[in-house]
DNA sequence: CTGAAAGCGCTTACAG
DNA sequence: CTGAAAGCGCTTACAG
């Protein structure tokens, strides 16, 4: 059969009308029962799908979630931060779980991404995953809610940014896991990731640090915060700069889990042991992070958790209900690094 | 302004027919240049975005294409394998390029996806990237070939099967690792991987292999080929069993990288060195492969290359044209572990 | 170059 | 419980 049946395909063989034929399809209570097996028994033999089209377009609804994931321009295409792959995961599956169909873009900063897919009404409502400035993006945030499009973005929550958003307990992280070194008897710190309100969550993440070495007196002896972004790169450059500065610390906490296995190249690279000379730990618990030299203690963020309560917020948003901001527990993982 | 505007509205404020604007706004030849500039203008300011649900309708052609990604039930769904993560990257960039939007989903084997899609022309045609055992799901590839649904998969070439293929050249990239491995002095070979007609991509490599051991005369010497499937934990269990055999070899060709960093492992806890005691091969230079202990010597596959003939090839059968399969070259990309 | 009109395939108020 | 009819917002042949 070349064309597609439609509905009024099945109506002809099932001897009812085509509206019935809708009825049977979405199982509408209004329809006898006989007469809705039949249909349905007739749409199956021909392999009949309702024209998604046709149906969202009189709905106005599109079952479907577009999932943003922007990122710096810097950074290169095939290389997607492992983190947000977890994530992207498990939002697919949060999303068939719900009934609703998953359109993916990866986007720019500088693209003109702002709320194309609600406006086409390709989408009933974004998610959004990203790094790089969140400055650089705010304003987009903000055209976002000011066209009442409905989304939701993971992140640092403050009740200043725009949306609502759903993010891990950075500042907890960062202290649970400078505790831990301190248990071990580490005194020396210093803290490798920019620390502005360009990244509020890295920024959560010292904090956090910051408080525990302030509970343990040991902020006299904190060797400072040396600037890097998200990217191995990035940190392997930052840990050159912190080792040409006279003191070594014995702990180097970093803002994610890429920045610290940077760090534990460049050491590697001046015959600096880790941990023995000095601990390094990571943030994301990312699958690499398993598998470096040593494997890294981190701090896991439950993107299983994350990806579903994402899409729920988002469901309730599009179903007119409100949302707030939510922050998920952080967990600790302590491997060989430390 | 609460309700979206339509074309109508559009043409109502400039002055002319929503025929008109449908045209303007599709950059028709058959309107006045004047008239176009004029109709463009007032839809941006209105931020007004053509209906993608009525366009679709009308014109039967979604603009979108569906990637189904399956796998073996019994992986954890957070974790993708890191291989097919690269492909999505370039494949998105592919579809945004063509002007295609893309709809992602995971599924597992079980799952009743056949050509759910393009049957409810929520796409106009698939991208199939999946691993598992090929047998498992040859009938649903042969029903969307009967259902005529568009469909390319990424995978091993075989005239026998259903469907377009894009593939990198397995038997290619076998053959040059086992090569430079040989030049390196390696003479008593093992591979680890399934080498069976379920596993058509890893039974080629398994043919590179063999082929350039029976050129350099060294087949006399292979061990033997141990059945592992494409995780890291399969990796390891085969190696306790390879490391039992009795006669140990000298280099071992994994079918993938995540075998070949299972291997790895295996080694370490038997306390062997890799490279002076077995060299270690892998396959697909995941991002992780860089950064194992020692860093894996592998086969790259192009998977930027590769995601653009995947869309490429589709958007041809899309169009009414032909299209066929494609090798693509591979490339060694060597490391410490050899 | 422009406009009036048909129709893509549904869902759902309305009438019975 | 069922059917006839309207209408979602476009694109495009048709007529001018």
């Amino acid at each position: 059969m070349k064309s597609k049946p439609t509905s009024f395909d099945i109506a002809h063989m099932a001897g009812v009308s085509q509206s019935t034929v809708s009825r049977a399809l979405s199982n509408s209570p209004l329809v006898n029962a006989e007469t809705r097996e039949k249909v349905q028994r007739i749409a199956n033999e021909l392999n009949y799908k309702v024209d998604k089209n046709a149906s969202s377009l009189r709905t106005q609804r599109s079952k479907t979630i577009a999932l943003l994931l922007f990122e710096d321009p810097s950074s290169d295409d095939s290389q997607i931060n492992p983190f947000f792959i977890s994530m992207l995961g498990s939002i697919t599956k949060a999303c068939s779980t719900a009934g609703y169909d998953l359109l993916v873009s990866f986007q720019n900063l500088q693209d003109d991404w702002h709320a194309e897919y609600e406006d086409s009404n390709k989408a009933d409502g974004i998610i959004l995953l990203g790094y790089g400035d969140y400055l650089d993006y705010q304003s987009k945030l903000e055209q976002l809610e000011k066209q009442e499009t409905h989304f939701v973005r993971w992140g640092a929550h403050d009740p200043n940014h725009p949306g609502i958003s759903v993010g891990c307990h950075n500042y907890q992280g960062g202290y649970l896991v400078t505790e831990h070194l301190i248990k071990r008897g580490r005194k020396r710190f210093a803290f490798i990731g920019v620390a502005d309100s360009g990244a509020p969550e890295f920024m959560a993440r010292f904090q956090g640090m910051e408080n525990a070495l302030i509970q343990h007196n040991l902020i006299d002896q904190f060797i400072g915060q040396f600037d890097a972004i998200f990217t191995l790169e990035a940190g392997e450059e930052a840990t050159e700069m912190l080792l040409e500065e006279g003191t070594l610390p014995d702990a180097i906490v970093c803002a994610s889990d890429l920045i610290a296995i940077g760090v534990q190249r460049a050491m590697q690279a001046k015959g600096l042991i880790c941990p023995n000379d000095i601990a390094v730990v990571g943030f994301d618990n990312i699958p690499v992070s398993e598998f470096t030299n040593p494997p890294l203690t981190t701090v896991k963020q439950d993107t299983q958790k994350a990806g579903k309560v994402l899409v729920d917020k988002l469901l309730r948003l599009i179903e007119g209900e409100t949302a707030s901001d939510m922050l998920l527990p952080t967990e600790l993982v302590i491997r060989k690094s430390s």
